[in-house]
DNA sequence: TAGATTGTTAATCGATTAACAATC
DNA sequence: TAGATTGTTAATCGATTAACAATC
């Protein structure tokens, strides 16, 4: 039974991920049934709540049972779009781009990393797992006779807008941002960011209103 | 003008950074203020939004004028928490944990990185900018004269709980957690997780859906 | 002063939770 | 069948937006 998803807001969507992390663990114990109630204790998510994300995307439940945890995994993969194969090039092989090209659980989802791009000298030619560290000015070079999916951001913030700029002429679909910046993207292009320090901003925020009480 | 600040919610919060961000950008331009109309161009925030977001912590702006942006720069530095000193440590000197170790504007805004820790030979005895890589082995008893605020957590999932229970029992007052794993903390704990993956396959779903337009 | 823009209250919108009939 | 639990509607709660008096 499947829904007009296209109206789904973005609060459920950001939840998906979690629900699939969930159910993983759940899988890699052997668990094969679970209830929206038993579900929201170990995921802090009131079973409703549950209940009403999922059925944005369909009945995948049965009443009395509860949730097949490997069925309803596999719903929430074709969900998030992790049957597909996406090309991703990194620009930037700094460690944080090494980080993400070493981080071989993107390509068993599919997400394909062809290629990092860097302007040291130092790094060009390395290579972390199989993927290659190009020279930036091989670019467009590179890219030419591919479809990419994704690119991703792994510069300093002041050269952020311009690789945006580069990646969006390729073009890309998709950026995938590490500088902290706010870059601009046509609408058109799906654009998340990863702003680490706006995530160690919240921590000092909480640690000082701790220290208040 | 202060004002209660215990009732804040998080969504609110979690602008602070863009804002802060934002700020900063306009200082280096050398604007010296700012209306919350124009900031609601640049921002993508309504003007709206931005009064009623900074009229949670007092009155910063001027009648007929706007605001001032080095104060409230300064302003929200402070309600971050951002004029404070935070001891950090790093588990886990892999890439992702270099990566952090070496941004060294989490120096400049007061985290300082005392150390990371790590079980493989290969990499203790590095020094990451001035940051050394110890054995984990030595992690209690580094840590047993310091006051440590924040733990990082660079490892594997499988490894995450294991290092949180160490970190709590240290105690550090908050995690910042970059494995993929839910982790459990008490209370207490400050926890921020860092999901790549969650944000990838948020990409990822974005992409299928433009796809299925 | 007149114009501009804030701070704040009220209205609206959207997201979460509660309740329960449907049904396995 | 009786018990359990879903799918879904209705109620509540919270966050965002609109409006405007206060005031610089």
């Amino acid at each position: 039974m499947k829904k007009d998803v296209k109206n789904v807001s973005m609060a459920v969507i950001r939840r998906l991920p979690k629900y699939h992390r969930r159910l993983k663990e759940l899988m890699d114990k052997d668990v094969t049934r679970i209830s929206s109630k038993e579900l929201s204790v170990m995921i802090g998510f009131t079973a409703s709540q549950i209940r009403q994300d999922l059925n944005c995307f369909g009945g995948f439940g049965q009443q009395g049972y509860g949730y097949d945890v490997a069925e309803l995994y596999g719903e929430i993969s074709r969900i998030l779009g992790l049957t597909g194969e996406y090309n991703t090039i990194i620009i930037g092989a700094g460690n944080l781009g090494q980080a993400i090209a070493n981080y071989s659980n993107f390509e068993k989802k599919g997400f394909h990393m062809l290629a990092l791009f860097e302007k040291n000298p130092r790094l060009i030619g390395l290579q972390i797992r199989d993927v290659p560290v190009l020279d930036i000015d091989e670019l467009e070079s590179f890219c030419a006779d591919k479809k990419i999916d994704i690119g991703v951001i792994c510069t300093n913030k002041e050269s952020a807008q311009d690789v945006a700029d580069t990646l969006i002429k390729l073009p890309v679909k998709a950026i995938w941002n590490f500088a902290p910046a706010d870059i601009q993207v046509p609408e058109s292009i799906t654009l998340e960011n990863v702003h680490l320090s706006d995530s160690l901003y919240i921590i000092s925020y909480l640690l000082k209103m701790n220290e208040m009480e």
